[in-house]
DNA sequence: CTAAATCTGTAGTGATCGATATGGAAAGAC
DNA sequence: GTCTTTCCATATCGATCACTACAGATTTAG
């Protein structure tokens, strides 16, 4: 049904996906309202009858960023057989992806606000935040594995989460730093090849 | 021997190490003139008189980073009886840097200008040719180790570098995001202990 | 002493930042 | 048709950005 008054000109969907793009490139601050309209296509006043403030915008692209990106690599990690299977399956998901012609390189939660000022700070916490619910998601996949027998019970969960997540965030920097898709891949051939060593109980 | 007019006011390597502090915790973007001149107990005209433009003065900050803080691990990477060793030396001593109490966490070359504006995209590339100098440091000590015997003929030196330099950067940013030394170090040895799968020949 | 050189503090430059006031345009309700 | 509602384009807001003109202060050179 029509809502009452003038209809909205543009598509709220399809600007939201180009101010994502806007802000997985050149991050938070490097986005200006100025960059953001130009690419959605609309003026200042549409974009925050629309979306609110520039933050309110940043954190709908997060999340916009999250279901279509970043959930494809983690369904990936939770329906392998094995957990090894599936840090396997979502590194090689990312390395691809991170090097995805036409569009940006490397992943937007860990590249769009590592730096801050006073009044961007909450946006630093909030990708920071996110990056904490991706290193969890690997524990959990570790958890499983623990419980159904594919990872050794000796295993420290926590620490191979957060060594897995510190490979996956290095490989985002590095793609944007030039590397290629067969480089990234080479790495996550590289941590896999260690991982029956890795993965083995220690003192 | 003195100059002529008056001496400057304040101690010049003293407000750089200030400066350095600065862009190190808010990166290139997020840190002001105004917040550089306050931390370094001086007024604007001294600091354009004394360091050039705000990207001179970052550039000669990046130096004094790299002097002072990168050399260490980058020694023991060297000067380790093997590439193994140099490696693990190397990210140890990253591990507790990064997290060293009373300044900023993580290194300042990953974390301090991962966004960017046309202006600032030179800054960008400046670090990422940094970055590249690094992976290629770790490259070098491998190829020694080819060449000396501890490290396989058949090992990917460039893989095994790009691997150990993502473990290392993505470490940067979990350091950032709260990891703890404790933390940090669980996956320096979680990385470690895969060491002999991963620097093994493949196909 | 005077002249020249260099540094410092005040006070501001134009540009750009995120965000908005205003008024006209375009729709449904009646 | 008129009234109400909502959206859009123009033009701009005050704040902050990196940076600097200017004049006074402090030094050496002579």
């Amino acid at each position: 049904m029509a809502e009452r008054g003038r209809p909205r000109g543009f598509d709220r969907a399809e600007a939201l996906r180009r101010a994502m793009e806007v802000f997985w490139e050149h991050g938070y601050e490097g986005a200006s309202i100025s960059d953001l309209t130009t690419a959605m296509g609309i003026r200042p006043p549409s974009l925050y009858a629309a979306f609110g403030a520039k933050e309110d915008l940043f954190r709908e692209a997060v999340a916009r960023y999250e279901d279509v990106e970043g959930e494809p690599p983690l369904r990936a990690l939770r329906e392998a057989p094995t957990a090894r299977e599936g840090v396997e399956a979502m590194l090689r998901a990312n390395a691809h992806a991170y090097t995805e012609p036409g569009r940006p390189t490397g992943c937007m939660v860990v590249l769009a606000a590592t730096t801050y000022t006073p009044s961007t700070e909450g946006i630093r916490d909030f990708l920071a935040e996110q990056r904490r619910l991706l290193t969890a998601a690997v524990r959990e996949r570790l958890d499983r594995g623990q419980a159904e027998g594919d990872v050794p019970s000796g295993v420290d969960a926590g620490a191979l989460a957060a060594y897995v997540s510190s490979v996956q965030f290095g490989m985002s920097l590095q793609a944007r730093d030039g590397a290629t898709r067969t480089e990234l891949t080479a790495v996550v051939e590289t941590a896999m090849a260690g991982w029956e060593c890795a993965a083995r109980p220690r003192a």
